[in-house]
RNA sequence: GGGCGAGUAGCUCAAUCGGAUAGAGCACCGGCCUUCUAAGCCGGGGGUUGUGGGUUCGAUUCCCGCCUCGCCCA
């Protein structure tokens, strides 16, 4: 409704510009006033036309207010303050619409696009940071969903890279390990009913110190694991079938770990593939011919194939730039800045691969992947990338938009894969390449301390710890989910020991996961999280929790009532809701129509910018309106039939935001909590 | 050395394209459970938005300098 009455009032107001003062803006800007008696939207159109037209401001205003007339669904217009224009709805008339209206409708519906998350390293437990990065994705693919879109989710995975290396050169070097002793390890785990991701993960650490350990060693070392990597990328040997064997496991251990929070994926393109089908000398082919790529001769890339750095455009150079830049130069020296793509010794660098995998999304390679069945969901199938696969298999690749949930530190590598798809003249889809970018999850000292970690004391005058695979240094997920859940289990037990064993597990899930969620959501993407289990273990205030708790209190009036909220929303066609809803001591009951009208909004906010956090803050903000709303307003006991009626009718459209909002963020709301 | 990001209440974070009195949560203090679930509600204190300039009707937001922190590249 509100996105609607917004888009009316836009084009109503460009016909009155058009009108008054011959002018048609290309947009205009509408805002939300910061006081509910201000009404429903600001234009503080008539500052900016001030100038333009040599007027005074507010008189500017009082002309275009004249001009308006009315407007179907507003109840007015009004001058405020130095310039404003302010529109008030007809509230009465809005809450019919908001009741009947769960309005959407937004561009892009129908897109094809393409989210990329998640993308663990197969060679030790998901950490804190890669929840956040999932989660995020996770949340990202939901929003495009409910937008109409069509959206592949998938799971990089490099399962031939030096992490993978290392956890091989553990194994055979560390444990001296052969294939069989290894296949023979990994039976010995799954019958002890150990994780082999934890295995892995301080074996990791094992291996990144066995690196360091000895001065006399470390070249020596450093060779064993040059040499593990090599055998690795080329494949056919016990070696690869190590990092295969113990990869594939710990993938699979990553999308369980991920099902706990209910994410899956459809597809999984490994490295290897795109190593063994040669994505990339199709793509050297392309980046050749169109002269993406150049043969330096000189320099510190001499005998290199150089990319032209992204920032650095193609189009000339001011004057005095240029002649700056000849003088640094002396006239013809190689551009040092220039990113490798292929090495002096032929190898390809990650960036290369990675403008290859990247063609392949977008449908430009030429050539695709096999693809082979992997992981079994409940209602779907998750596939993965081989190189003969099944022969019936759905279509992926080839999509309109893509979105890189990565984290900042890879902005670079991420620009130059941009800048090499503009280069070769696919401008549309660079334009529709996201790198969907977050900060990463760091820790508090007092975290590191409490988790019986060593912390310097430099690192414990920090605000946070930067996590650490290498160093062993990080909270497991799975480690995090079962306190949590621990946590809401207990506080379940005490509330409602009526309930069986099950039930309560159940809730206590739903509520560990809404609150894990929640926690992750709420900072917007370039903030650090400095995690502490103090604040993700909360269930007050801010929280997933706090949201669920205000649909179960609505659940709660809808059972007592013995109705439903669908149907408190369809008698609304015969309440007549305007005496409910002026006057300022109804202010509150319409702050929780109008922020529930709001939804689509947010939802077209979130995808336009790449932000869920904006979502999980309007969904705090509806729960928060509700809670002051049912202390307030007793609805059981209310004597009047009709404002009873109209105020089930305000929990119903309550309930159906949050829910529906809650869906978007992963939270599901529980019954009772 | 170059690039990117950040600096807002005691702490953790918001603040839409430059807009009306800079907002939440936590923590702290004080109230509210014989009425729909207190994982809640109400009230209170708490701010030179790192710093110095500039742009203008108006700057947390844009521009320039400086300081501090983090990350990336060399």
């Amino acid at each position: 409704m509100y996105l609607k009455q917004q888009k009316a009032l836009s084009s109503r107001l460009l016909a009155v510009l058009s009108e008054l003062y011959q002018i048609a803006p290309d947009a205009l800007a509408i805002e939300q006033p910061p006081e509910i008696k201000f009404g429903e939207y600001a234009l503080p159109l008539a500052f900016e036309l001030a100038r333009k037209l040599r007027k005074a401001p507010r008189k500017i205003a009082e002309e275009i207010v004249a001009a308006l007339g009315p407007v179907e669904g507003f109840a007015g217009f009004e001058v405020a303050g130095a310039g404003y224009i302010n529109a008030r709805l007809d509230r009465g008339a809005a809450a019919k619409a908001i009741a009947v209206d769960g309005e959407i409708a937004l561009e892009g519906a129908g897109l094809h696009s393409l989210v990329e998350h998640t993308s663990i390293n197969p060679n030790k437990a998901a950490h804190v940071g890669h929840l956040r990065n999932a989660i995020l994705g996770d949340t990202f693919v939901r929003l495009l969903r409910a937008a109409g879109q069509k959206v592949d989710v998938q799971n990089y995975i490099d399962n031939t890279g030096v992490q993978v290396a290392d956890i091989v050169v553990g194994l055979t070097h560390l444990e001296k390990l052969s294939l069989g002793d290894v296949q023979a390890l990994m039976a010995r785990l799954a019958l002890e009913g150990r994780r082999i991701d934890y295995y892995c993960w301080d074996l990791y650490a094992r291996v990144s110190q066995w690196y360091e350990a000895d001065e006399a060693e470390k070249a020596a070392r450093k060779k064993v694991r040059l040499d593990t990597l090599h055998a690795i990328e080329h494949g056919g040997n016990d070696t690869a079938a190590i990092a295969e064997l113990i990869s594939t496991a710990v993938l699979r251990r990553h999308l369980e770990t991920m099902l706990r929070l209910d994410m899956e994926y459809d597809l999984l393109p490994r490295e290897s593939e795109i190593l063994h089908l040669h994505f990339w000398d199709l793509a050297f082919e392309q980046l050749k011919d169109k002269g993406v790529l150049y043969y330096e001769t000189e320099g510190k890339n001499k005998g290199c194939w150089v990319m032209q750095r992204a920032g650095r455009t193609a189009e000339p150079l001011r004057e005095e730039e240029a002649l700056e830049s000849e003088a640094a130069n002396n006239g013809q020296a190689p551009d040092e800045d220039a990113k490798v793509i292929v090495r002096s010794n032929g190898t390809v660098t990650y960036v290369g691969k990675d403008i290859a995998y990247h063609l392949w999304k977008f449908g430009l390679l030429g050539r695709d992947f096999g693809y082979r069945r992997f992981f079994t969901y409940p209602d779907h199938q998750c596939w993965i990338s081989a190189e003969s696969g099944e022969p019936d298999h759905p279509n992926f690749g080839g999509a309109q938009a893509i979105y890189n949930v990565i984290d900042s530190r890879q902005a670079d590598p991420q620009a130059n894969v941009i800048q090499a798809l503009r280069g070769l003249g696919y401008t549309e889809q660079a334009e529709h390449y996201t790198h969907f970018s977050y900060e990463m999850v760091a820790l508090t000292p007092r975290c590191a301390l409490d988790l019986g970690y060593e912390v310097s004391e430099e690192d414990q005058a920090r605000p946070y710890i930067e996590v650490s695979g290498r160093k062993g240094f990080g909270v497991k997920a799975d480690d995090l989910i079962d306190k949590l859940i621990e946590a809401t289990r207990a506080e379940v037990d005490q509330r409602h020991p009526e309930l069986s064993e099950e039930e309560r597990g159940v809730i206590a899930k739903e509520i560990a996961v809404g609150a894990l969620r929640y926690f992750m959501l709420k900072y917007t993407r370039n903030s650090v999280i400095a995690f502490d289990f103090k604040d993700a273990l909360s269930f007050e205030g801010e929280t997933g929790p706090y949201i669920q708790y205000a649909v179960v209190r609505t659940r709660s009036i809808f059972r007592k009532a013995e109705t439903t909220a669908e149907s408190a929303l369809a008698r609304m066609t015969d309440v007549d809701a305007t005496p409910y809803l002026t006057g300022e001591e109804n202010d509150g009951i319409w702050q929780v129509w109008l922020r529930a009208a709001k939804t689509s909004l947010l939802l077209d906010q979130c995808i336009a910018t790449a932000e869920p956090a904006y979502l999980a803050k309007h969904a705090f903000q509806l729960a928060q309106e509700f809670s002051n709303f049912y202390r307030k307003h007793h609805i059981l006991t209310e004597a009047d039939p009709a404002r009873k009626q109209f105020l089930l009718a305000t929990a119903a459209v309550a309930q159906r935001e949050l829910i529906r909002s809650l869906g978007w963020l992963g939270i599901s709301a529980p019954e009772v909590m």
